[in-house]
DNA sequence: ATCTCAAGTCAACATAGTTGACATGAGGCG
DNA sequence: CGCCTCATGTCAACTATGTTGACTTGAGAT
């Protein structure tokens, strides 16, 4: 774990702009920061990290998701998979069963705490999210949301 | 270096929202991949990654920067400063002489090569920017930059 | 001469990922 | 029944990026 406190990144508007769009990029990078600073804290405190954030968000919106299915929407492999979902497992933030027919897979679900975890660290990155949208109004969002949306479909 | 190709990352519009604020959420994910992957691979292909373009990003800014303000501008340790800024010294990407009175510091400066690397990686950033940008319009952009500015600034 | 301070270096460690190789256990099928 | 496939699990070795802590070096200041 980084330490949380004090700038761990460029020190914002303290470099000078070689080109227009200098601006635009450090404050995706700085927005990127933003957003995950304070959850990120939050996880540390849980003895969790970013990767195990990733899996406990996927499993929240696919409940009964297979590994084989988590391992690639995580685009990670199984073997880094290991480490962090048998955290979870022990940790019993999450379960896995085996599926009534398909017993090949293991059907993964949140438990009731992995839920609130999952729900509390991502409430941390929506509230940045909120404030932002409240603070420019519909129309700034709107904008925000195209122009990320053509950014993600560069794809 | 992860694999450059296929999904490592979440898989856009695969899972269901448990709240509003989740798309946006994803999207400034995929934002972020979405600006530095096309960076990332040519950076891959000269044998760089993130931290070495981070160096030399700030440096062709700020030249003639001593190690001491490029540590504090990055919020990394001197310890992991030291192979990636030793490689680029190696590689002649960037120069460090010291300072005609002040030589305790060492001064920092990006080389013909190591500026048209810089110029290059943070070109593909720039560009997807620029692509985006104009597919939304002047008013999209303002938006966009006012709800990162609200973000950049929650820090 | 000694003190300070920027820089450099070494060791040990943590985290997050990679490949490759191999084990296990359930289902499908001849 | 025996064999094959396939999802999962696990071990080992490696890379990259970061951390602390301890120590050296070399130049300037007192």
């Amino acid at each position: 774990m980084a330490k949380t406190s004090q700038a761990a990144g460029l020190h914002r508007a303290s470099l000078a702009k070689l080109h227009e769009l200098d601006t635009a990029l450090e404050l995706m990078y700085y927005g990127w920061r933003g957003m995950t600073l304070e959850a990120d804290a939050y996880l540390a405190k849980q003895g969790l990290s970013r990767p195990h954030h990733r899996i406990l968000y996927v499993v929240a919106r696919r409940p009964d998701i297979a590994i084989g299915a988590l391992i690639e929407i995580l685009g990670i492999s199984k073997q880094a998979l290991n480490r962090p979902l048998n955290l979870l497992l022990e940790r019993k933030l999450l379960t896995s069963k085996r599926a009534p027919e398909q017993h090949r897979s293991k059907l993964l679900r949140l438990t009731e705490a992995g839920r609130r975890i999952e729900r509390r660290a991502s409430d941390h990155e929506r509230q940045v999210l909120r404030e932002a949208f409240a603070r420019v109004g519909a129309s700034g969002a709107a904008g925000w949301i195209g122009v990320m949306e053509a950014i993600a479909d560069n794809n």
